[in-house]
DNA sequence: TTGATGTTCAA
DNA sequence: TGAACATCA
């Protein structure tokens, strides 16, 4: 007997959006327990897709995912043509509805996706559902606690971490992490109707050019997740001490697979919750980056306006530089070419891979914000356009805490240094050695600065400095002073 | 009858 | 996990 809350239904319809897999998805378990005929979609949505440059390593990410997607769905449904259904290249405000009705499914089922476009999206699908007489029903499923789950005391939203990180610890159970059965309810996936038989499109049929996801061994789909988890439950352990040397294998590699949706984000806590209650310091504090996870997730839910301005509003004060010296100098930096070998090392990472390690993100973040005086708002633009995990709550965030604007961000007078940075994190160089040859001669003392090197030093490594690398393009004690000028209008309205 | 123990279910 | 419900001697 259902609850009598639970809707039932002779047909419904999963919009897969950032949650492509089958495994503990819990729109797809929610639609099976609640409808005889399941059908499943997923739009390629031109409201997003338009506005990217033509080769994009994600939109290839998710085509070979849906392929694998739409294997798993047939596999568990056991007929032929169970399985996605591919809405190609159309707005999904538009796609959804019309698909809903040519299917006359009486309901929708999707996961929550809180960034406030696809709240605005998803309120117009709703509406255009409902003067169909079709239901939409969303659920939580990108995050352990979303939205207002977990609240202070006083019943508001967090806005310091650790506070946030031990009310989600204190609430967190085995309920909570524990997975959707989808595999038992499979027997509902409907077999796909004639006439939505098309296979997954391909990209150059989505107006894409292949971006070389196989030559950059980024595994794809649920599979590869796996193949990820499995590889980095072997190095979990050492994961504290390992994970802020960017020449090491220390980080999970998942972020990618967390965007997509390909491995669930209850698996990935409950694994780490369960190592970290072992004993294992490297469960934990990789347990706290799923929970800052779900703390960015939070904050832009409660604080939309984070997307456009400073969380605090005092730091909308800062005159950042602009013009075209500006504009040469985040050119440089997007392009590597800051002359701070570790900055362009990091900038090599990113524009070669779409990946750049976390300790990077803040080294060259800080660089941009704090180094060159530019806006931080250019930089978060340019790693949504860059990175294969790009997040906006997560990427917004970190933004904001390296410009000091954000909640619980790092105090304005903290000012990286590039170099020491560069000598704490990359001792031995192996990481800039990686990223730019060019300077792999100079010796160890000699590589995190090279305008500091003795001429002989850099002759015999081959290194002209303003020829094959650049000298910097900046002082980084002059612009730390700089930066504690232009910061002190936060300090003068506080 | 009732308390002890097992099962289900929630999101 | 833990509340609610079911079963049983």
């Amino acid at each position: 007997m259902q609850p009598p809350s639970a809707p039932s239904y002779s047909s419904g319809l999963v919009w897969f959006r950032r949650d492509l897999r089958t495994e503990d998805q819990a729109a797809l378990y929610h639609a099976l327990t609640q409808c005889q005929q399941v059908h499943c979609a997923f739009v390629f949505d031109t409201d997003i897709l338009d506005a990217l440059p033509r080769t994009d390593r994600r939109v290839e990410f998710i085509r070979e995912t849906l392929v694998e997607l739409d294997a798993a769905l047939r596999t568990l449904s056991g007929h032929d043509h169970g399985g996605l259904i591919v809405v190609h290249h159309a707005a999904a405000a538009d796609a959804v509805p019309d698909l809903a009705a040519a299917l006359d499914v009486e309901a929708v089922y999707t996961n929550h996706d809180d960034e406030p476009q696809a709240i605005a999206r998803d309120a117009s699908v709703r509406t255009r559902l409902a003067a169909q007489g079709r239901a939409l029903h969303t659920f939580k499923d990108h995050t352990v606690f979303e939205r207002s789950e977990v609240m202070t005391q006083a019943g508001h939203p967090y806005s310091v971490f650790t506070p946030y990180k031990n009310a989600w610890l204190k609430k967190v159970d085995a309920f909570y992490l524990s997975s959707y059965p989808v595999e038992r309810h499979a027997a509902r996936l409907a077999p796909r109707p004639a006439g939505h038989r098309r296979p997954v499109p391909t990209l150059a049929a989505l107006g894409f050019e292949p971006a070389g996801l196989a030559q950059l061994k980024i595994p794809t789909g649920s599979q590869g997740a796996h193949q990820l988890l499995a590889d980095f439950i072997e190095r979990i352990d050492k994961y504290e001490d390992t994970r802020n040397f960017p020449a090491v294998k220390g980080p999970s590699y998942l972020s990618v697979h967390l965007r997509f949706g390909t491995i669930s984000p209850r698996l990935l806590a409950r694994t780490a919750h369960e190592r970290a209650s072992q004993g294992s310091p490297g469960a934990a504090t990789w347990l706290s980056e799923l929970i800052w996870r779900d703390f960015y997730f939070q904050i832009l839910y409660h604080h939309p306006h984070v997307v456009t301005d400073s969380f605090k509003p005092a730091y909308d004060a800062i005159a950042w530089e602009t013009g075209p010296e500006a504009d040469a100098l985040f050119a440089a930096w997007c392009e590597g070419r800051t002359g701070y070998p570790l900055v362009d090392a990091a900038m090599a990472q990113i524009n070669q891979t779409g990946y750049m390690h976390n300790r990077l993100r803040m080294v060259v973040a800080s660089f941009l914000v704090k180094d060159l005086g530019l806006d931080w708002r250019r930089g978060e633009a340019y790693f949504a356009l860059q990175l294969n995990d790009f997040d906006l709550s997560a990427n917004n965030g970190g933004w904001q805490w390296a410009s000091s604007s954000g909640c619980d961000a790092q105090p304005y007078f903290r000012i990286f240094n590039p170099v020491s940075q560069s000598e704490k994190f990359d001792p031995e160089g192996k990481f800039i050695r990686r990223y730019l040859p060019q300077l792999a001669g100079l010796p160890n003392a000699a590589l995190h600065a090279p305008w500091k090197a003795k001429p002989l030093e850099l002759q015999s490594a081959g290194v002209q400095l303003g020829g094959n690398y650049p000298l910097p393009i900046v002082d980084h004690d002059t612009a730390r002073q700089q930066t504690l000028e232009r910061y002190a209008v936060v300090k003068a309205s506080a």
